[in-house]
RNA sequence: CGCGGGGUGGAGCAGUCUGGUAGCUCAUCGGGCUCAUAACCCGAAGGUCGUCGGUUCAAAUCCGGCCCCCGCAA
């Protein structure tokens, strides 16, 4: 069976491995463009790329799809199935109806939930406590197609987006090889999505990123670890502005209006929130600073008992 | 050359503008107090101030080169 594969981040590298491991001919990989990233804006490649490359197999990165190139460079590695995972890119139609078996997708939510970009992020921000993969069959609209496999997974309250996704990751490369085998065999029932029950995961962006304190104290927790590491939550504190890396839910009722520092000290940095709850935060990272516990943090800067923090601006 | 912040005992910071004895909080070690302590009191150890060069009687501080870290921008 002659596989393409597409994807771009760190998401797509089990899955890619683990079509490649199954013993899958891969024929070729997708992945988008090098793009200039970081200081200095030197060019990057996405880690598909570069995982393509150290397994030997050919790379395309095509910046467009829709012009006839890329068709074209698919009739000839002519695949009777195309993977994608993360691609980050829209397949137009001629290429979705090009693959004897189709084209299949590895989601990362329990769809028609959370469809696009950041599915992970948004079922920790809102406070799941289950979530999933799913693989699709590709439609052309965005994550909308019938699905044909689906796994699902508990979310711990203080487990991040980045640890969500790398087992996801896994998860989802398991149940991409395993559906592959059934499209193979046959066996596969696709069912069509309810889009009564669908929700959107749209682009994180920064706005999300100031702490409002009169959020309650789990919501603002959900926050910190749905928007972690980017654009992560923030708040300005010692009149710097942070990042907040990693808080818990310490469980204490407080007096005090949202936003008073109830413990500032060596054994923690305690912040009320709107619905008495109290959020300790744990990591911390100052603009252009290093992450750092909040006790160190509080050495270099400390803050009052009683302070009454605002959100950003 | 995309823009900006930073590198000072183990940790987090001040000191740099205005050159002149290395400072604060925490941790560590020793002693004391206490039924006891992660609490409190007393004391000690620990730093080529990222690096190389320049100016100067004198450089953490002023000037120049280099290295490293971080944020923005996605």
């Amino acid at each position: 069976m002659k596989i393409v594969f597409m994807g771009t981040p760190d998401f797509a590298v089990p899955s890619l491995k683990g079509l490649r491991a199954a013993g899958y001919e891969i024929r070729g990989v997708f992945t988008q463009p090098d793009k200039p990233k970081n200081r200095g804006m030197k060019l990057q490649p996405p880690p598909v790329k570069v995982c393509a490359l150290e397994l030997g197999l050919p790379v395309f990165q095509p910046a467009k799809m829709r012009d006839g190139e890329a068709l074209g460079i698919l009739q000839e590695l002519a695949p009777d199935l195309i993977a994608v995972a993360a691609y980050g890119k829209i397949l137009p139609a001629d290429i979705l109806d090009l693959p004897r078996l189709g084209c299949v997708n590895v989601h990362s939510s329990l769809l028609p939930k959370y469809r696009g970009a950041a599915p992970i992020n948004w079922a920790i921000l809102n406070g799941e406590d289950v979530t999933g993969v799913t693989i699709m069959r590709m439609a052309e609209g965005m994550d909308t197609g019938d699905i044909l496999a689906q796994a699902q997974t508990p979310i711990d309250i203080n487990e991040n987006a980045v640890q969500l996704f790398d087992r996801l990751a896994r998860i989802g490369a398991d149940l991409l090889v395993e559906t592959v085998k059934s499209l193979e065999a046959g066996t596969v029932k696709p069912i069509p999505q309810d889009e009564a029950l669908a929700t959107r995961a749209p682009m994180l962006s920064r706005e999300q990123s100031p702490m409002d304190w009169a959020r309650t104290a789990r919501q603002l927790h959900d926050q910190v670890r749905g928007l972690y590491p980017w654009p992560a939550a923030t708040a300005v504190l010692g009149g710097v502005r942070c990042k907040v890396l990693r808080t818990a839910l310490s469980g204490e009722a407080a007096g005090g209006a949202p936003g008073t520092v109830a413990q500032a000290d060596k054994k923690g940095l305690k912040v009320v929130c709107g619905d008495g709850g109290v959020l300790d935060i744990l990591e911390l990272q100052p603009d252009g600073k290093k992450a750092m516990a909040a006790p160190a943090f509080l050495l270099g800067r400390p803050i009052p008992q009683g302070t009454i923090l605002t959100k950003q601006e």
